[in-house]
Order: structure tokens, then C-alpha cells, then sequence
DNA sequence: ATCCGCATGTAACCCGTTACATGATTCT
DNA sequence: AGAATCATGTAACGGGTTACATGCGGAT
């Protein structure tokens, strides 16, 4: 009798995928990503071990990660070092070459971020700016349909709505500004590949 | 033998703050919703069924909404309009009137702007401003973390981590710069109160 | 006569949060 | 000795997504 082991949904989530992408940076303990979210830039989301332990177990059970017991003097508990593995590795590659979505910018920003960070360390420049000029596509398309709400809301009288999308113009264009200098810089740098 | 009711949690969700809201703005039924967070520049979230009619029935259970059945010619099935309770008045007025944790601004952003705009509906103009003011000084103070954070970061080298940093750096700097700009414009308004 | 849009709901599944448990090591 | 920190885990709970069910009215 076995315990029924149902098959894995399709999908990682945007957490596990990356999870994958730290540890593919450097094979890593559960505290020491916990340690890594705390300290690093991602510092606004500190996953709880109710999240993150189970996270890496099911990349394992998938076979996406593999885990070996580290037993060095001078540490307390069993710790469990993760790694890649083939699978692994390949997941990451689909993941951070997954095509940008222009629906799904606005909502998924940070996600795109981190997509861009790690895909810049298992990819070559050249995709890296690809990546970029299809982010500030969906940026600039995303804008365009803010500035057509702005432009109907404020001639629609009541002007605390209207600032609300004047937020998100003011913030978009940022990104989109962003995205453009992020182009020109990376290009400036490898003139002719 | 009647179902057991469980003590409802302490907090209203998110979500179920926003519905509050929209109720509270004008009754309406769960398709009513629907609509308008498709049609409004709430757009980016659209809530699911699932998600949505059972948020209502909380919100019932919880006396904060009640619904009366609509029978009105030409439509099919039973519909229900909800509308807000003298308890579900009060609960949203307190959740309008929390204050701004300056930690929470940088996950929060965009919640913060619904409650900017439900909190015009309801309260005076001076209260708004003053929730503007507290949010502009929380998000000076992120953009002062992070000014560091690129400083530190830029100096180590790899230029990636340091291009996203830049990117919040950048998105922060906007929505700062907007709340200037929405206190000038709502202080010019009404010049001598 | 049938299909599509309106409108409300329900069930399975899954993940994250909160809170707690456990155990070793280091600091006071 | 006792407290704090490192480190991993577990159980209860709740809510959201997906997908499906249902039922009526109007369009083709």
C-alpha cells in the first residue's frame, strides 16, 4: 500500500519558479534563502518556512531539485543543501525564456524583473535585450491605454479617480523610461557584439 | 442540528475591503461588480466567481452587507443587490481611516490607491490630504532605502541586480513625485478651507 | 430550435499565512 | 543555567483559481 502520490499540476508557480532560479545561481540551504531574500534586494517578500520548505520539497519530488544532507561540524540540525538537476536546469531555461505576455506586464511586473536578473546569468546579452525590447513594447502599449482612461476619466468631472490613474501613467512611464535607458546602456556596452 | 458557524477571522481581507467599497459607492449585485472591475481602471484585477460570491456571502454573514432579492421583469434567475450595512459603514470607514504603515507601502501600493480613492467618497478633503502626506513621507523613506541599496550595489560590479534596483528606484521616484503633485493640486483647490 | 450572453453559484485543488514544535549551538 | 539564534519542519485554516453546473432571455 502505498501513500497515492498525485500527479504534479502542469505549472510551477511564479514562487517556485524562482526558488529555482536562486538556487541555479548557487546551491543553497532553506535558511540560506531565506537569509538571501532577507538581505537582497527581493527584500519585500520574506517567504515564511510554511511556504518555502514545502516549496522545495515539491521541486524535488519533481526531480527539478535534488537535495543532499550536509553533515559539517559545528551546526545543529540535519540541513538539506538543494541543487539543480537536469530537469532543473532546463525548467529555468523555459521559464526565463517564456515570451513577455503584454497582457499580463502590468499585473506581473516584479516577475518580469526577476526574470530579467536571472535570465542575464544563463543567457547571452543579445536575448537579454530582446527580452527588454518586448518588455518595453507591452510597457508602452500598456500606457497608451492608461493615457486614453486619463484622458475620458477627466473630462468626467470627479478628480480623485482621475489622479488614481495619473498614478499609474506616472508610474509606467517610469518603467517604460527604465526599460529604454536598460536597453541603450546594455547595448552601449558590446557596441558590435 | 444547525451547521457550525465559525467564529469569523479578526481582518477582512483585501479584496473584501475593496467590495465594501464598491458597494458602498452604490448597491449593486455581484455581476454589477464584475462589470465594473472589468470597465474601471480597476481593470487589472478581475476577480473570479470563485472568488467573488462567496466574498459577498462572508461579508453578509458578517452583517456587513445585506442583500434584498430582485425580481424585475425581463431577467432570468434570482438576483440579489447588496448594500451596505450601518456595521458595514462603519467597518469601511475604519479601514479608510487606517493609517499608513510605511513598511507595508512598498507591497501595498496599489491597495493604498483604492483606499486614496473610497476614502474621498467619504471624508473630507483635509483627511485625504493628510493620508497623502503620511503616504508621501513613507515612500520618500523607500526611496531613501533603496538609493542606498543601489549605491551599494552598483559599486559590486554585476550589472543586472543593479539595473533592477534601478527600476524600483525608478517606479518609487514616480509615485513620490505624483503624491507632490496630487497634495499641490488638492491644497490648490480649496485654497482657505 | 439552438446557441449565446446574462447571472449566480459550487466543488476540487492548491498554496500561503500563522502559529507552533523541535533540537542543537552560542552567548550572557 | 537560561536565553537567543540557527535551522527545519508541521498542522490548521482560509481564500483564490479553475472548471463546471444551472437557468433564463434574446438573437439567428
Amino acid at each position: 500500500m502505498r501513500a497515492a502520490v498525485s500527479a504534479p499540476r502542469s505549472r510551477l508557480t511564479g514562487f517556485e519558479q524562482v526558488l529555482l532560479g536562486m538556487v541555479s545561481l548557487q546551491p543553497s540551504t532553506g535558511y540560506d534563502l531565506k537569509r538571501r531574500f532577507a538581505t537582497t534586494p527581493l527584500g519585500v517578500y520574506q517567504p515564511s518556512s510554511g511556504a518555502l520548505y514545502p516549496a522545495l520539497e515539491r521541486l524535488e519530488r519533481r526531480r527539478l531539485l535534488a537535495s543532499q544532507a550536509l553533515t559539517q561540524a559545528g551546526h545543529g540540525r540535519l540541513r538539506r543543501r538543494y541543487q539543480l538537476t537536469d530537469e532543473g536546469r532546463q525548467a529555468h531555461l523555459d521559464w526565463v525564456r517564456q515570451p513577455v505576455v503584454a497582457e499580463t506586464v502590468a499585473q506581473d511586473l516584479g516577475l518580469h524583473l526577476l526574470r530579467f536578473v536571472m535570465m542575464a546569468q544563463v543567457l547571452p546579452e543579445e536575448t537579454v535585450v530582446g527580452f527588454l525590447t518586448s518588455l518595453r513594447t507591452a510597457l508602452a502599449g500598456f500606457v497608451g491605454s492608461l493615457e486614453q482612461q486619463a484622458a475620458a476619466i477627466e473630462t468626467a468631472g470627479n478628480p480623485y479617480p482621475a489622479l488614481a490613474v495619473e498614478h499609474g501613467l506616472a508610474v509606467h512611464r517610469a518603467s517604460l523610461a527604465w526599460a529604454d535607458q536598460a536597453i541603450a546602456r546594455l547595448t552601449a556596452d558590446s557596441p558590435r557584439g
